[in-house]
DNA sequence: AACGAGACTGGTAGCGCTATCCTGTGTCTC
DNA sequence: GAGACACAGGATAGCGCTACCAGTCTCGTT
C-alpha cells in the first residue's frame, strides 16, 4: 500500500492551521488577526482570537522568522556582566522588551572589540528585529555590520556626537567627570588625581572632563593622571590610592573613575590608617550598591541606567514598529551625590 | 507576460543551494558534511566545508529550527543577575555552550516560582535544545514543562535526593553551612546568631545545616534565629547585625546567610564600632568580590559557581549530543575559607 | 446604472533547512 | 555467482508561518 509519506506529525503542536479551522476562517486572517497587522473584520478577529486562546495556540518563533526574515529577538551587546552598572541596564531593557513579546540576547564584549564584532555576527544569523549596543566605540565591522543589518539599532551610556546623529540614550561621560572635578575644586581640594582602569572610551571622556576643569583651574599636571589598562576592581582601587598616596603625598584627593576602585580605595584607606576626607578626599562614579554603606560614605556620580535601559529599549520599540521616535538624541543626564567622602 | 511571482529574493543570502553548487554536490550533502551527521565521503565534506567557507556562508537558524523542531538556543534560568554568584554561573555557562554553536537564551526569574515558569513558557516556543535552571524548587508546572520539553535539563547549585535522580551540578548547601557552623564551633563561640535574608531554598537548607550542628552542640535556640524576607542587600546586614547585637548582647558570632549581608555587616560594624572578631564573629557565605578586601577580610564559604556553571553546560553539551554523562549528580564540593573576621 | 475605489479574505508559493525514503554502488557470504 | 547487506548520496516533502497577488464584495460617485 503506498501510503502517503506521513512523517513526524506526533507533534501535538497547534498550529495557525488548527485554530483557523476551530474559528472557521483561512490561516492567513488569522494569522493577520493574531498579529494586528492588517485591517481585518472585528467580528473575525475576535473568533480568532477566541479560537486562538481555546487551543492554547503558541506561534512558532522560528516558522515566523523565516517567513517573514525578521525574529522576536533583540540583540544587547554589553561590555560585562559582572559590572552592577550593565546589569542594571539590561533589567531595565528586558523588563520594556519582554512584555513586548522580544527576547533579548545578550552579548558580553568583555571589552573586547573583535569578541564584539564576532559576537554580533552571531547574534545577526538570529535575523533579530532590534539591537540595542553600548556606547559608539566599534570595529569597522561592527559598524558595517550594524548598517547593513537593516535592524534599527540604539547606542546606550554615551551620546552621538550632534553632528553624526543616531539613537541613543545616555549622558554626557565628560561632562558628568566635569562637574566632579568642578564640586572636588569648589570643596577646596587643589591637587586633585584622577586613577581610572579599563581605559575604554568612557573612562577616557571622563578622564577629558576632568582634565579640561584641572586645565580651566591651572591645575593640571600630568603625574596626577594614574591610568591602569588592567580591569577594575577593589584589589586595584586600594592598591592605586596607596601607590598614589606613596609617591604623590602631596595629592588631597582621588577621581576614580568608577564606584569599584573608589570602594577598594575607602576600604584600603581604613587598613592603611588614611583619614577619609580629611588627609584625601576620595570619589567615585556611577552610584553603584554599596557606595552608600561604605565608611566614609562614597561621594560619586549617579547615572540613570536603568532610565537609560528603559527608555532605549522604547526607543526601540518605536523603530521595530515603524514609529517614530520623539527624541534620537536623549540625554538623561546624572546627577553629583554628594556623602562624605569628597 | 506571465511572470512567475519572484517575490522576495535580494536577501542576497547564501543558502545551502548556493554552497552545494559551488561544492557540486547535493544541498542535503552539503547539510550533512557540515553538521557531520551522517557518515559523508571525507573529500566530499572537504569540499562542501571549503565552499562554504569560501562564500561565506551561514547557516539560518530559524530555518534550522523549523525544519528539526529544535534550535541553537539554550534557555537559563537564575533568580537574579544583581547577584554575583549567577553573574559567574552564567558566565562559565556562555564560555561552555557558545563555542559549541548555542546561544543562551537568560531567564531572570527574581526568585518568583510564577514568573519563572512564565518564562520558560516563553523560552520554551523557541524549542531550546537545553534547559538550565537553578535548583529544585519549582511550581508544579514548570516541573511539568521541562518533562515534557523533551529537552534535556540540568539543574545546579543544588543536588538531588539521591532517590530522585536528576541532572544536576551543584554542592551540598546544608553541609556547607554545617561545616561553617562546626568552623565557628571550634573557634570557641557558642551564642552563633544564623542571619539571613531573601529565605530562597538554598537559604533555607543552609539554615538547617546551621541547625543540625547547633543542636548537635547543644547551642541552638529559635531566638538565634534571625530570618527576613526583604531581598539581601549590604544595608539589610548592616541592620540585621545592630538589631541582633542590640536585643542578644550575648550573641558572639553571626554567620551570614550569603557575602552581601556579611559585607554589609561589616562595614555597619565600622559605623557602630564593634570590634569584629573581638566582640563578635561576622562569617558569609559564597566568597564574593571584595569579601578579601573588606576591613576585617570575611571569613566565608566559597562556592564553586564557575566550575558548577562549566561542568553544567558539558553535561548539557553532552545530553544534547546524545552522549552519555559521567555523573549524572556532580558534587563540587565547597571550601571554608578563614580570613579574619570570625 | 455603470464604474472605480476601498475594504477584506483567501490562494499560492515559498522562507532555508532537515527527516525520511529511496536508489545506486560496492562488499560480503555461502 | 547470486542474493544479502551495508553504505553513501540524492530526491522529495514538508516544518509553520507570512509576503504577495488575486480575487470578492460593498459603497460612493457621476
Amino acid at each position: 500500500m503506498a501510503t502517503p509519506p506521513a512523517r513526524r506529525r506526533a507533534s501535538g503542536r497547534i498550529t495557525l492551521a488548527d485554530v483557523a479551522r476551530a474559528a472557521g476562517v483561512s490561516p492567513i486572517t488569522v494569522s493577520r488577526a493574531l498579529r494586528g497587522e492588517r485591517a481585518v473584520d472585528p467580528e473575525l478577529v475576535a473568533r480568532a482570537q477566541d479560537a486562538a486562546r481555546r487551543l492554547g495556540y503558541l506561534p512558532d518563533p522560528a516558522a515566523r522568522a523565516l517567513a517573514s526574515q525578521r525574529s522576536t529577538h533583540v540583540a544587547v551587546l554589553i561590555p560585562m556582566l559582572s559590572n552592577a552598572l550593565f546589569v542594571d541596564l539590561l533589567g531595565a531593557v528586558q523588563r520594556t522588551l519582554r512584555p513586548a513579546g522580544y527576547q533579548t540576547l545578550i552579548g558580553v564584549t568583555n571589552y573586547d572589540r573583535q569578541e564584539e564584532e564576532q559576537l554580533l555576527r552571531e547574534q545577526l544569523m538570529h535575523r533579530p528585529a532590534g539591537l540595542i549596543v553600548t556606547g559608539f566605540d566599534h570595529s569597522a565591522g561592527t559598524r558595517e555590520l550594524i548598517e547593513r543589518s537593516s535592524a534599527p539599532c540604539v547606542h546606550v551610556m554615551e551620546l552621538c556626537e550632534p553632528d553624526r546623529p543616531a539613537d541613543c540614550v545616555g549622558f554626557s561621560q565628560g561632562e558628568a567627570a566635569s562637574a566632579m572635578t568642578r564640586h572636588l575644586l569648589d570643596a577646596g581640594r587643589r591637587r586633585i588625581a584622577f586613577a581610572a582602569a579599563q581605559l575604554d572610551t568612557r573612562t577616557l571622556q571622563r578622564l577629558d572632563g576632568w582634565r579640561k576643569q584641572m586645565n580651566a583651574a591651572g591645575l593640571h599636571s600630568p603625574t596626577l593622571e594614574w591610568l591602569n589598562p588592567a580591569p577594575s576592581s577593589l584589589a586595584l582601587g586600594g592598591a592605586m590610592l596607596e601607590q598614589i598616596l606613596g609617591q604623590r603625598p602631596a595629592v588631597d584627593a582621588v577621581f576614580f573613575c568608577n564606584d569599584d576602585l573608589a570602594q577598594g580605595a575607602l576600604l584600603a584607606a581604613q587598613r592603611l590608617r588614611v583619614q577619609v576626607p580629611q588627609r584625601v578626599a576620595v570619589v567615585g562614579f556611577n552610584d553603584l550598591t554599596g557606595s552608600d554603606q561604605m565608611q566614609p560614605p562614597l561621594t560619586t556620580v549617579r547615572t540613570p541606567r536603568a532610565e537609560i535601559g528603559a527608555a532605549a529599549a522604547a526607543m526601540l520599540l518605536a523603530r521595530m514598529r515603524g514609529e517614530p521616535v520623539a527624541q534620537q538624541r536623549l540625554d538623561l543626564g546624572f546627577e553629583i551625590v554628594v556623602r562624605s567622602s569628597g
